[in-house]
RNA sequence: GCGGACGUGGCGGAACUGGCAGACGCGGUAGCCUUAGGAGCUAUUGGGGAAACCCUUGGGGGUUCAAAUCCCUCCGUCCGCACCA
């Protein structure tokens, strides 16, 4: 037997919306809470992990509305996307037809949770009314010269047949479907991300509320390594070998320089020379060796002297140069200079080769035989007159001598590129734009916008974007010259749309420009932000960069997007994410069935703190319902069944309320205590320990009696975790006005008080024994009454305590 | 290799700025109530020991009256980046 919950569920959760209870209005003299979760991909059903994410960010919310706060909490659907295309041409259906359907299945069942969302602001990012501002927003780019077309070697997904960000390529496969990616090249547009790569980094230390991790991420994603170009010459020759490091300090030690296999000076200075063959075929072998071989680690260097030699421009040596392959063209200028015994790449290189070695940094320990390369901070020694440096000043001051004497150029290195955000994809937003025999790449003027998806094209799953196929959209006039001309058939990236989807929802549906000024204003930043780990660079790194865009057009005043960031958990089943390969789903619709939402709410919030995994555990469910049903009992006080069926014989507690000049003081405490407590957990979004807390109230009531205060406190205090059973029994102690809309308590600092309290008393450091004392005993009194206890005797053996420490209300430790 | 997070009962996990380790829950045990219990209630539950006591936060060392917490060191797990010069 159990509470109603399907009833209490429904009937709430159809109230909420008719009463458009968390439906918000941007309101100057109120302060504003802005609460966003990521925004789901319409599959048609919600898993686990937005239930999750969602829960986490319900609770958060209905606790700020109750704290006075006006709260802002929208939901939308990332709707454009390949997935959607795919699924249409396997199900015979249109993308759009298909999106919008799972946008309604997937509204129910978020209805179900009992969400608090303002649903008037729902957006989709494949509404015309939503993209028309992406193409409005790409337009703006292009007029500021970040976004430009360029011919480049691009990753080429064969299975989705169509470009991919080096963000989206995981290990050199598709971050989506795992086909091993090509470089193709081809004409595509870019965004400039990397002209904000120096503040996309700066401004990472404004976010002092987001995840350490993520912020190592993102830092390490831009990755900056500031450095100098060194130009090495080639002996008898004018030919210059730029070099790039980023440890000047280590310069004079450059005993040999090492090209990439690619790089192009390769070919060229071996000529006509005795190792010209032998280098050669060398540079075949390694190319032929693909890059992910290269990549499995810890394989061998290979490398080959090509019989030339370079001029180290600090102190004019002559240098080997060789060809290896643990050089990367991609990276720096494709060459380097080594130095074995500050580097242990080179010196492993230097070792297996033969090739000279020359200490120029003393670390504290100087060995002379070397087994691997010291690559920590000390004296400069060897290194002309920067001899006696701490190499960390060297490093500088040999830079900046390079850089005066033309040697070398101080530089900078970034791991950052340009974004590309073309796709050969039908479902996602038309890049606005027209070729032009004459006038040649030319925008769509702004009033022109949108330009809408064709309502049809054709999808057989072959190659090419299927928007070229239809001749209505590909033919059109020139917007200068009215010439006959072809619009671009790419569409843009999907992460496009969420990069600035936040700002949309402050005015959703604002007709004049992306967003309405004085709306974002009131309502951005996001306070909170909560979503999954995956998203812990591209999605923030893009919305950061879109963000910085808009404040340098004027239209917003602040850097940064979101203040504070949480990133919750998986949700795993026998230690393993949840997917259907694995078949190890559980499906939250059954438990809403079987259990309903509330207990499945509380099962999520208890099993684990919302950043850390979280295995799923029927038992735990069953745990979590078990406890709902204890707090509906209250209300009936305490009989082992819901009224209507059987009481047991024998009543644990009174079966009636408490009378009200009856309070008892201990249960005051604990009520008190929880408020203190609950408060606090739920505003650090430790949820568990506040449920834990809300457990141990409710056993002292068990324990104490039925007080009627004291349960409508709980009641309250539970509704944002178990929105439903609480406002339900909150109707049921005489309430009109819906719990949401409830003050948050505030506890009492004079009850908390004890007057009594047990210490702990030590003998140097181990307790053996506990008195209860007067909380406000002063030390003297204690000492007094402590060294009179018959069970330290045996403890202290007569011996005079040597110190005797004491912590008010905790314990007290006597050393001898 | 670099960067980040972490390591506590049979399990999920608590422990504020160093102050009684194991809150709360799951699971277990015993009892009550019941025609019945996979419901409910009560008690108990880190390990060893008959007990007094002893041991216990990955291992070792240190600081301290006092360490899960601070420092050093080693081991291990997870995540991100990666021949990044």
């Amino acid at each position: 037997m159990s509470y109603p919950f399907k009833e209490i569920e429904e009937k709430w959760q159809e109230a909420w919306t008719k009463s458009k209870s968390f439906n918000a209005r941007a309101d100057l003299k109120r302060k504003k809470y802005y609460l966003l979760e990521m925004f789901p991909y319409p599959s048609g059903k919600i898993h686990m992990g937005h239930v999750r994410n969602y829960t986490i960010a319900d609770v958060a919310a209905r606790f700020k509305i109750m704290q006075g706060f006006n709260v802002l909490h929208p939901m939308g659907f990332d709707a454009f996307g390949q997935p959607a295309e795919n699924a249409a041409i396997k199900n015979k259906t249109k993308p759009r037809i298909w999106a919008y359907k799972c946008i309604e299945w997937m509204k129910i069942e978020l209805k179900k949770m009992g969400f608090s969302y303002d649903w008037e602001r729902e957006l989709s990012t494949c509404d015309s009314d939503y993209y028309k501002w992406n193409q409005w927003i790409f337009l703006k780019m292009l007029e500021q010269g970040l976004a430009y077309k360029k011919s480049s070697s691009v990753n080429w997904c064969v299975a989705c047949e169509t470009t991919l960000a080096n963000e989206e390529v995981i290990e050199g496969e598709c971050w989506r479907c795992h086909t091993k990616v090509e470089q193709k090249d081809l004409e595509q547009w870019f965004l400039k991300i990397t002209e904000y790569k120096e503040r996309l980094l700066e401004d990472l230390k404004q976010l002092k509320d987001w995840p350490e991790r993520v912020l190592s991420m993102q830092t390490n994603w831009i990755g900056k390594s500031p450095g100098v170009q060194v130009d090495f010459k080639l002996k008898d020759s004018k030919k210059i070998i730029p070099v790039f490091t980023t440890r000047a300090d280590t310069i004079f030690g450059a005993t040999y320089i090492v090209l990439a296999p690619g790089h192009p000076l390769v070919k060229e200075i071996i000529k006509g020379n005795p190792e010209e063959k032998k280098v050669l075929r060398f540079i075949e072998k390694t190319s032929k060796a693909s890059k992910a071989i290269r990549e499995a680690t810890e394989v061998k260097k290979e490398g080959i002297f090509t019989g030339c030699f370079a001029v180290n421009p600090v102190n004019n040596e002559e240098v080997p140069i060789w060809v290896a392959d643990y050089v990367l063209m991609e990276y720096g200028s494709g060459a380097i200079m080594a130095v074995p015994t500050h580097d242990q790449r080179d010196f492993l290189f230097a070792k297996e080769h033969g090739l000279p070695m020359r200490i120029v940094i003393k670390g504290q320990d100087s060995a002379k035989d070397m087994n691997e390369a010291y690559e920590g901070d000390g004296i400069q020694v060897n290194s002309g007159q920067f001899n006696g440096l701490i190499n960390k000043e060297a490093k500088i001051r040999i830079a900046e001598w390079m850089q005066e004497t033309g040697i070398g150029k101080i530089e900078t290195h970034w791991r950052l590129r340009d974004w590309l955000i073309s796709r050969q994809r039908f479902w996602g937003t038309p890049i606005p734009i027209i070729y032009c025999a004459k006038c040649g790449i030319v925008a769509v003027p702004y009033e022109d916008l949108p330009v809408k998806l064709p309502p049809d094209a054709p999808f057989t799953g072959e190659g090419g974007s299927p928007l070229g196929k239809v001749k209505e959209f590909v033919n059109t006039p020139c917007p200068k010259c009215k010439a006959p001309s072809r619009r671009e058939t790419d569409t843009m990236a999907t992460f496009f749309d969420s990069s600035w989807y936040f700002l949309r929802f402050c005015s959703p549906k604002f007709e004049k420009a992306p967003f309405d000024v004085g709306e974002v204003k009131y309502w951005m930043p996001v306070d909170q932000y909560i979503g999954g780990i995956e998203h812990a660079i591209l999605h923030l790194l893009y919305s950061r960069f879109f963000t910085k865009f808009f404040k340098d057009l004027g239209m917003i005043e602040f850097d940064e997007p979101f203040k504070r960031l949480l990133t919750q958990g998986m949700v795993l089943k026998d230690g393993e994410v949840m997917s259907k390969s694995r078949g190890n789903i559980v499906d939250p619709d059954s438990i809403i069935k079987n259990y309903g939402a509330d207990t499945l709410r509380l099962f999520i919030l208890f099993a684990a703190p919302p950043e850390t995994e979280l295995e799923w555990d029927d038992r735990g469910i069953e745990g979590a319902f078990k406890f709902l049903n204890r707090v509906w009992r209250i209300q009936d006080n305490f009989p082992a069944m819901p009224s209507g069926v059987q009481a047991v014989s024998r009543p644990i507690a009174g079966k009636v309320w408490r009378e009200k000049d009856k309070a008892d003081p201990a249960l005051l405490r604990v009520l008190h205590k929880t408020i203190k407590k609950v408060t606090a957990d739920i505003e650090g979004f430790k949820f568990n320990t506040a449920i834990a807390s809300l457990m141990e109230l409710t056993n002292a009531i068990y324990q104490s009696g039925a007080d009627k205060k004291v349960f409508q406190t709980l009641v309250i205090l539970f509704s944002p975790i178990a929105p439903h059973l609480c406002e339900e029994l909150w109707q049921i102690l005489g309430n009109k006005e819906s719990i949401c809309k409830q003050k948050w308590p505030k506890y009492d600092p004079h009850l908390l008080v004890e007057e009594k309290v047990t210490i702990a008393i030590q003998v140097n450091g181990k307790v053996r024994s506990k008195i209860e004392i007067p909380a406000d005993i002063s030390e003297e009194k204690l000492k007094a009454s402590v060294l009179a206890d018959e069970k330290l005797k045996p403890w202290l053996q007569g011996r005079p305590p040597k110190n005797f420490i004491f912590v008010p209300r905790k314990l007290v430790n006597i050393v001898v």
